[in-house]
DNA sequence: AGAATGCTTCGACTAACATCGAATGATGCG
DNA sequence: CGCATCATTCGATGTTAGTCGAAGCATTCT
């Protein structure tokens, strides 16, 4: 009767509001104390642990002990891809959101998804790149005819992009607009290259990101065309 | 503090292990009716009942009502693109189980994975494909140079394909070996041929594929080189 | 029409688990 | 060395939700 994998037990992990809102604060990447995951998550600081051993027991999170802290942060991009795919399916069920608060709108238009960028900006982006064929998007992604050109030219070396296992090209549908974006080592690297060139910031404890007016400018001009 | 989509609500969909075996159970892309799901889950006929209605609830599944049967199938890839990422870190999560039965060793060879093959033979597969360039694997998934050509000789229209939304190569991590296999259209239209050269059968209620011994001879000579 | 089958709803029971207060470890600062 | 901070463990409480038996609907077959 039982086969596979243990799929209800690792579910039922994110299928806690309090833990999936952990997750979720994790998403953009980062590492995050227990006191902070508990302030995310509203609930109270034993709370917050009897779950984070719990991730811990399952794998979904690492830990880094520093002192008298403990940094806590999703276990790796499977995790990830795991939850974006909830995300995916999430989006199109639950009861869509009454009035998107002000948040929100700094949230659907850019926001960090792991390590990539997400939000209309992303999509804005990505269409853009289909419609010059630096990418190809036939169902799966890949890097298009003016691919490699277009992000020398930005100092982006893709050639060095597809070593490791991890793919390169990779769609990753928005939940808040239900469109896709880049995701994969590009994807990260694009988001690198716009915090290295500080034009836009990160505020701490947040997924959003925000363009500074000259960074949106530059982002315009060298993404959009 | 609650932002993007209830990825809560429909993990814990997902977390009842009643539920994840009805869901596992139709990861063949077939439809089950309630009572073979109340079997499959282990549990009483009303219980499955309450449980499908919030499976509908959650948009996870889909009902065709044909006479006085009520035939219940996943909503969507979607979905299925999501059991099987919940599927790839429980593998690599969950205490492993301690002595595979023979009924495990059938599922370990070859299966079903939604629409396409999965198991020993499809990672097999899979490698050979690679090591051909009938398919390029470097990180992402996507036809290789010796793609089109291989696949037509053998009555597969890749061009078909790659219309519509659905990707036409992915890489669908297996559970059972750790490695991956070919997903996507082209990974379905592959199991099609199987299935239509009659080189194997699929029992009912169950995802194995069942070779039969001119059919795995067939099978290797075809797609093993 | 009457009987049989498949499925759902209702009601009550039980068990699991999320939550918090208080106490105990662990680490760093003055 | 104590004090302060961060984190975990323990014990107790309350709510949620999965479970089944029995009854109610719907559909099909004789």
């Amino acid at each position: 009767m039982k086969e596979g994998p243990d799929i209800a037990r690792i579910a039922s992990l994110v299928g806690d509001p309090a833990r999936a809102n952990m997750l979720m604060a994790l998403m953009d990447g980062g590492a995050l104390t227990a006191s902070e995951l508990a302030l995310e998550a509203g609930v109270g600081l034993p709370t917050a642990s009897s779950h984070l051993v719990k991730l811990m027991d399952g794998r979904l999170l690492k830990v880094a002990s520093q002192g008298r802290h403990r940094y806590y942060a999703l276990a790796g991009t499977e995790v990830a891809t795991m939850i974006e795919a909830i995300s995916g399916v999430a989006a199109g069920s639950g009861p869509q959101r009454a009035r998107p608060g002000p948040r929100d709108k700094s949230m659907r238009e850019a926001r960090v998804c792991y390590d990539h960028l997400a939000g209309e900006h992303a999509v804005a982006m990505f269409d853009r790149f289909v419609a010059e064929e630096i990418i190809v998007h036939d169902g799966e992604v890949r890097l298009g005819p003016a691919g490699p050109a277009f992000f020398a030219a930005i100092g982006i070396d893709t050639s060095n992009l597809g070593a490791s296992r991890r793919p390169m090209c990779r769609a990753c549908l928005d939940w808040s607009v239900r469109r896709s974006h880049l995701a994969g080592s590009l994807g990260a690297a694009i988001l690198d290259k716009i915090v290295a060139e500080k034009w836009a910031r990160r505020p701490a404890g947040s997924r959003v990101v925000e363009f500074t007016p000259p960074g949106r400018k530059a982002f315009e001009r060298t993404f959009l065309g």
